[in-house]
DNA sequence: AACTATTTATAAGA
DNA sequence: TTCTTATAAATAGTT
């Protein structure tokens, strides 16, 4: 429809391709306006220049007409944004529920809400408290007993180190005055037979672990099985 | 461009709707294909028939379309899809840590991971503990007690009804053989008197406040702040 | 951006 | 529906 006929196939000009982009875009949102109105339809056109620029008409709104298309086809389409964000606000809701139920078993744990509470049940929590400070005090005792070990296997080697020491500083000194037993120090005389550690009272003081550790509970028995959590990778 | 010149407003007669509509669509897709070869551009049309029926056209493909369009108006459309999933995204992920970090602390609590921890951390721990259970025996004590009180309460009313029934029955059976202490039954005897509830295993002295108030120091420690949680109201 | 010769789309009728 | 056709509209090439 014009001064001649062409064939439909892309345009090589430039310049001509742009012109012709601008008036038949104009003329396809016209009609595409045209249609809606006329029929009574729906329509959604988005158009992209090859240079980028976006172009849209819809007689509604381009999100309704984007639903309605995916909800018509089915095929969900990227896994149709709402859902998806449903699926994350379930998620989202699952793990609060988790949080929310083991928070009220570390309370309990804890003592800070016991009412509601059977005497049977506290005999239960007693019991598991029980056992787990057996098992601590276990522990503790035989990182302490470890400790031991090795500090006095420190305190050894240091002596020896020191023995040695002295021994030289008597051969710089001359060969005289090498009574042994008068003149080390007392300290050398309790490393050198010290592989019994002399046990230094370590309630509270040194450790080489993170300190920072320090959490709570899994009381056993998972009272609220929770739901689906998928891994996705933290 | 037809035999007489319209006005572009709904057409009334439903037929000649339809057969407008029928026309013009194929115009409309067609032109759109033609725009999209001639000038190189990216065409997404979505036509939805008054009746419901679906018409499409896209060069492309039309989630390629859909895509490009929502990216490129990275705005309204639902409120942003796409950042919206990501906030969901980092809630989860947040829940996810909170979650992950109190089942540690449960853990260490129970006695399930105690490697990687310390001499002071395990002190720490069996501090926790000891209070714990201390609070919780307490608890336990008072229920007990509060239970040992119903419990003679109820023997209490329980011998009166019974009394009653007695003497009833004594009366029905004439004036004679009213001698009353000699035949009561042994349990009338004891129950008389019950105001003293049996003290039935009552190893700590009684305590009838909250034990979570009084015993349960505030551990003082949160160990894990936890990021936002925001409360969608479950 | 305007013009206009032509092509194309389509309204109305069959 | 589809075909026909007169005519309105769109637009290719030009200015």
């Amino acid at each position: 429809m014009g001064r001649g006929k062409i064939v439909i196939r892309r345009i090589d000009n430039s310049t001509s391709r742009q012109v012709t982009f601008s008036k038949r875009r104009n003329g396809l949102l016209k009609k595409a306006e045209e249609l809606s109105i006329l029929c009574d339809a729906e329509v959604g056109l988005v158009i992209f220049s090859s240079t980028g620029r976006l172009y849209e008409f819809s007689n509604t709104n381009m999100k309704a007409v984007i639903d309605r298309y995916t909800n018509a086809k089915e095929e969900l389409l990227d896994g149709n944004a709402t859902s998806e964000i449903k699926i994350w606000q379930r998620e989202a809701a699952s793990l609060r529920q988790q949080l929310h139920n083991l928070q009220e078993s570390h309370k309990q744990l804890m003592c800070e809400e016991l009412s509601g509470l059977g005497v049977s049940d506290l005999q239960g929590l007693e019991n598991r408290l029980e056992i787990s400070l057996r098992s601590i005090r276990m522990r503790k005792g035989s990182l302490i007993h470890q400790e031991n070990i090795e500090l006095s296997r420190s305190l050894n080697l240091m002596s020896q180190q020191k023995l040695e020491l002295y021994n030289k500083a008597c051969e710089q000194r001359g060969s005289t005055d090498l009574n042994e037993s008068s003149s080390i120090p007392y300290s050398f005389r309790i490393m050198h037979n010290a592989n019994t550690h002399p046990n230094l009272e370590l309630s509270q003081s040194k450790q080489k672990g993170e300190c920072s550790k320090t959490n709570v509970p899994e009381l056993g028995f998972h009272p609220y099985g929770g739901g689906m959590v998928r891994d996705y990778g933290r």
